[in-house]
DNA sequence: GGTTACCTTTACGTTAACGTAAACTTGGTT
DNA sequence: AACCAAGTTTACGTTAACGTAAAGGTAACC
């Protein structure tokens, strides 16, 4: 049983938090190809995927040039050989920069962590210092 | 023993293989502040340090405003207790998209190995066709 | 029948991150 | 002295990814 319903433009871009706009600019890049009904668009939950993986793409700083490439990579049905191999080396060009990205990520995860832990140092010693005051003035006042 | 080079403008643009003009942007956008050498930029150890991180950040989509916000979080010497809560804060936000950029990506990988996957097939089935055909027409000339 | 809520197209405006060109200085070389 | 390579500032141009405004169509509700 596949969820049949269709979507209008204006529930996506609740559902997602973006704008109309946006929407209909990922389609004018070819990103999005919804049905119509008369003038109005109709998004299938494809569509919606495909918006999802469009928005996903964003979040790891992709262009949507790039992640329409990856699009029509997927859509390939009709691939010759040399064709084949170019998207292999495509995918392996791809595969290398999300791997340094990871790489990135990690690294950039350890050393907020380290902030972290500092700013919480000196924050404790903060509280410490106000804590002695604080006693202190407790003693003056007995 | 630290390494005490300094560096032109130029052998880092070349290092890093980018224009000069982006790293007087940088400049220009707060994120770097070399000395001057008369009129002429002088790069030390940090600088290069920093200018790497703002490329790291780029790879991984941020905001050349986003980086400098990291810089200056990093930098923060004089913190009052309600900044250093703010910067807490701030850190944990990083921290959790950047966990959620990393899910992204491990899923990203492995739908491209899955594609790969796809690809590699069916290029050994073209293959398999070709030496069909080739060992059939060498039956023919037999 | 008028208002409200969405939808549409068209088109000009905006921001970030540089590119590019012009005009000038400066240090070293022939 | 002349020249070249590399540096400088100033300023206008460009691209991506929308924002925003104008002008209009349609369906439902009061």
């Amino acid at each position: 049983m596949t969820t049949q319903t269709t979507y209008s433009i204006g529930e996506l871009a609740r559902e997602f938090d973006i704008t109309t706009r946006s929407i209909r600019f990922y389609e004018d890049q070819g990103l999005l190809t919804p049905q119509r009904q008369g003038q109005t668009r109709l998004y299938t939950n494809k569509d919606r995927v495909r918006l999802k993986l469009i928005l996903r793409g964003k979040r790891l700083g992709f262009s949507l040039a790039e992640t329409k490439n990856l699009f029509d990579l997927y859509d390939m049905e009709n691939s010759s050989e040399r064709q084949l191999r170019t998207v292999l080396a495509l995918i392996d060009d791809k595969k290398l920069s999300l791997k340094q990205q990871l790489e990135d990520i990690k690294v950039l995860l350890v050393e907020l962590s380290n902030l972290e832990e500092r700013c919480r140092d000196e924050l404790a010693e903060i509280e410490a210092q106000s804590m002695a005051k604080q006693s202190s003035s407790t003693q003056e006042s007995l």
